[in-house]
DNA sequence: CTGGGGACGGGGCCC
DNA sequence: TGGGCCCCGTCCCCA
């Protein structure tokens, strides 16, 4: 099943949130996404191209020290300390907001921050498995005192616990994965997952590159692509300046020595 | 070693 | 409340 069908919520929902990706790349025409794009359309994509050019939206590694470095998955899960998770906005508008493209989402403007801290959501890993170093404090930390009253839902096969049962439930799906395969077998937690899934098998790539025409089948595949034709990358060395497409190319950079300065 | 692509997961928002 | 959809992000692998 192709995902293409999805975007075409991005008419009704005014998420073209592919502005950054195009953004990024301010240069191009917006009548090249369009050909590019069959599927998604973008309907303000020239009016997003001139606004949320991020050229100074980059990161900066030189926080990460003070924040938040993951060494390893497991690391990543089981820090709760210095990471600011008592912002939860902190979190995901810095985020996603260095993903430029987040304003018709979260409806955060766009911030006018050249760098951006490091906190990245944490990686859940708890797939059938008790992947959590550490009791699920991460979340509650993250949640501000008003919140704490909330009543917890727990999930019953792993320590997480949730503010609504809804969430609960949905995170529950990650541990019966009821979306199988039916070509390989292979379980997943959501049904677009499973879409997805498909395409490595069916060779569909619905979202394609305006710069070069390459073709993927994850969208989240092209926005890290787009990355690669932006001249100024989200990703910056607080040393050296150096800027990179992915937050794992800096942390690599930054952990070999980054200029032999650290 | 670096850069990039493929595959995938989780939370949040909207309907 | 549940499902659909999106975004952000990570891990793995390869050139």
């Amino acid at each position: 099943m192709p995902r293409s069908f999805l975007v075409k919520k991005y008419f009704a929902k005014q998420k073209p949130n592919y502005s950054e990706l195009e953004c990024q790349n301010a240069h191009t025409a917006p009548f090249m996404l369009k050909e590019s794009y069959p599927f998604a359309e973008l309907p303000s994509a020239a009016a997003a191209a001139a606004t949320c050019l991020t050229t100074g939206l980059v990161w900066d590694l030189s926080v990460l020290p003070t924040l938040y470095l993951p060494t390893s998955q497991a690391e990543a899960t089981s820090i709760p300390g210095p990471l600011d998770l008592s912002s939860p906005s902190s979190l995901s508008s810095s985020a996603s907001s260095c993903g430029e493209e987040d304003e018709g989402r979260t409806s955060d403007p766009p911030s006018p921050e050249p760098v951006h801290t490091f906190a990245p959501r944490q990686r859940m890993k708890c797939t059938g498995v008790l992947a959590h170093s550490g009791p699920p404090e991460e979340e509650e930390e993250r949640e501000p005192p008003a919140a704490a009253a909330r009543p917890a839902f727990l999930c019953k096969h792993c320590p997480k616990e949730y503010t609504s049962l809804g969430a609960l439930k949905m995170h529950i799906r990650s541990h019966t994965l009821p979306c199988v395969c039916t070509t390989c077998g292979k379980a997943f937690s959501r049904p677009w997952l499973l879409r997805g899934h498909i395409r490595t098998h069916t060779g569909e790539r619905p979202f394609s590159c305006p710069h070069c025409n390459r073709a993927f089948a994850d969208r989240s595949n092209l926005r890290a692509h787009l990355q690669t034709h932006a001249e100024v990358k989200k990703y910056q060395c607080g040393i050296c300046s150096r800027t990179f497409s992915r937050m794992s190319l800096l942390q690599k950079h930054s952990s070999s020595g980054c200029c032999s300065a650290a």
